[in-house]
DNA sequence: GTAAACACCTGCGAGTAACCGGGGTATACT
DNA sequence: AGTATACCCCGGTTACTCGCAGGTGTTTAC
């Protein structure tokens, strides 16, 4: 019962969860495709960077509902980039994945010892940093990343 | 079955569990009190930081395993810092909480696909930073906070 | 040498979340 | 109409966090 005490918003992890991945991987998918007008569906998405393809739905519909995608129903239907691949950054994804329903709860600042609050702070502090980072990689540099590393592997190759 | 197919070294919670905190309230309170050469016990620190006594006694004995306290058994036994408080980092305590049992198992690089690479490659990039952050503080540097912030509080309520 | 105080170990149980699949409904193309 | 697709609800497994209970081993105090 009550777990905790407080529930502020300390819960953001920095962790590369198999969810993380998949949406990320998703949308690089999306941003590859992004010049032709056409949509993609989840199959060809999941099939293409083997992502179950049920619970890719569940990511692709949290990721519509925070703005990041758009959806087009029926057939010939299927996923698309809200914006621009290079307006589109690592922070939005991850912020938009666990966003959950975490409620901050306006709470009593009053109620916390001095000691939490001097480690809250240094949480924050981490956070920041990690923002700083997210906020630095758009979708299309994340594609531009791959395809240098795809020229490099086939210089290995030879 | 095999949850995410790849288990590399991606584990590292960057989030303030209440395991992280109690473990650093602990060590706060065992760093305030280590100019005496006594030993603390479970439940004094417990009483003292609010923590779950039964709780914290797993926790302490992650520490001491991980090399952080040592603990005297015994009457009169308890726990003691293993090291000086400006020798001990936040980096050193996150880590011992989390390392567990997680074996890297020499992971074979090529069956990754390139963008999971370049995922990867960002993530490690965030995880530097946050061990920066941790790196740069030990636990003499949060007893110093805080009891800078007790001076604001006064200073505040006066 | 007996009792008390303490660390130490194992295990359990509720709660939560990540991770997947089933099955049905709504919508658009042909 | 029929088909293909997104959409939605609802389980189910696994794993982890948090916390409690019981028992054992070790040291000090009387």
């Amino acid at each position: 019962m009550e777990k905790c005490g407080w529930s502020i918003q300390r819960d953001l992890k920095v962790e590369l969860s198999c969810k993380t991945e998949y949406a990320v991987l998703a949308l690089l998918e999306l941003a590859a495709h992004y010049r032709e007008a056409e949509p993609l569906q989840i199959r060809q998405i999941a099939a293409q960077q083997n992502i179950p393809d049920r619970y890719l739905e569940q990511l692709l519909a949290t990721l519509r509902r925070g703005g990041l995608v758009k959806s087009q129903r029926g057939a010939k239907g299927g996923y698309l980039l809200a914006r621009e691949p290079w307006e589109i950054t690592l922070l939005e994804v991850v912020s938009c994945l666990e966003g959950s329903d975490s409620k901050p709860s306006t709470h009593d600042t009053n109620l916390k010892t001095v000691e939490s609050a001097v480690i809250e702070e240094i949480w924050q502090e981490v956070h920041k940093t990690a923002y700083k980072v997210w906020q630095g990689y758009t979708l299309q540099d994340l594609c531009d990343k791959r395809d240098a590393r795809r020229q490099l592997d086939i210089m290995y190759y030879i």
